[in-house]
DNA sequence: ATTTATGCAAAACTTTTGCATGGGA
DNA sequence: TCCCATGCAAAAGTTTTGCATAAAT
């Protein structure tokens, strides 16, 4: 039975192997573990992960693979709060969407964003090749309004 | 004849003021400093500016007060591109909007976003109030397409 | 076989902190 | 005057590099 964990990761793979990379235990096992951590996790999650599942991986490796995965646009660092340590957001279809406490830093993730006119649109204007997007809000959720 | 520049400074003073902030020395000099570099900047940006401008404020300062614009809602650090280093822009009306070239990092802003009425089903969605967004397309700008 | 990627360890940076002093309100 | 913010310098992290070795294709 293939899990949705597993399929993602074979997608990812693919994307490796047919960008001309390797598909070595480093990478594979990074690639792994940020699909374990779901949607958001930081570079030290990271970190913890893949050192609690092969501790013999590097540091340097994981990020090394960190800046590939950046590269061929599946996760994209962000900031999610006033915090300087960003987090890697998984781009499954080159974009992500979320919304951000900026009190609480909790986030609500949605899908439909309606961007696809505007996208269309500033390809022409600027003559470009819109490949995805990020969209962050910013909010105060009913938490923090309430609280004080 | 008050430019723009200047109108902006003392904008932003003013929200300083209002939310209690002392107006330093190093603050101001911190914000004038980042409107004059334009809309974007990195943390290295702004050190060796306020070091050209006033030698004597203290790298500290800098940082602190890059936290301080960053909790007000004034500036906010984003990557623009793979590398590591955060660039702070600004939020004027607490929102942001550009278009990066994934490939040569280079920035097209635009203005226009049409957000508005997706932040607010969002705010019926989630119960929430949103203060702001940024909204960053990645793209393959026309020279890197020709290239290669 | 070849070439690419790895792990290690050190180096290079960036950001944060603690504390006595100085400067706004 | 009073308290907040500063500058300094050191500490704490995080990310990058160089190189010999190991492992994918």
């Amino acid at each position: 039975m293939a899990d949705k964990h597993t399929v993602s990761l074979d997608y990812h793979k693919d994307r490796l192997r047919q960008a001309g990379y390797k598909l070595t235990h480093a990478r594979v096992t990074v690639l792994d573990v940020i699909l374990g951590l779901g949607g958001h996790c930081t570079s030290s999650d990271v970190l913890e992960a893949v050192a609690a599942v092969d501790e013999s991986i590097g540091r340097a490796s994981v990020f090394r693979t960190l800046d590939l995965l950046t590269q061929l646009g599946i996760i994209r660092p962000t900031y999610v709060d006033t915090s300087m340590t960003p987090q890697y957001v998984m781009m499954p279809d080159g974009h992500h969407h979320h919304v951000i406490c900026t009190n609480c830093s909790q986030v609500f993730e949605f899908e439909d964003c309606g961007l696809s006119d505007l996208a269309q649109q500033l390809e022409n204007k600027f003559n470009i090749e819109i490949t995805g997007h990020l969209l962050e809000f910013y909010a105060t959720c009913k938490n923090c309004t309430v609280e004080e």
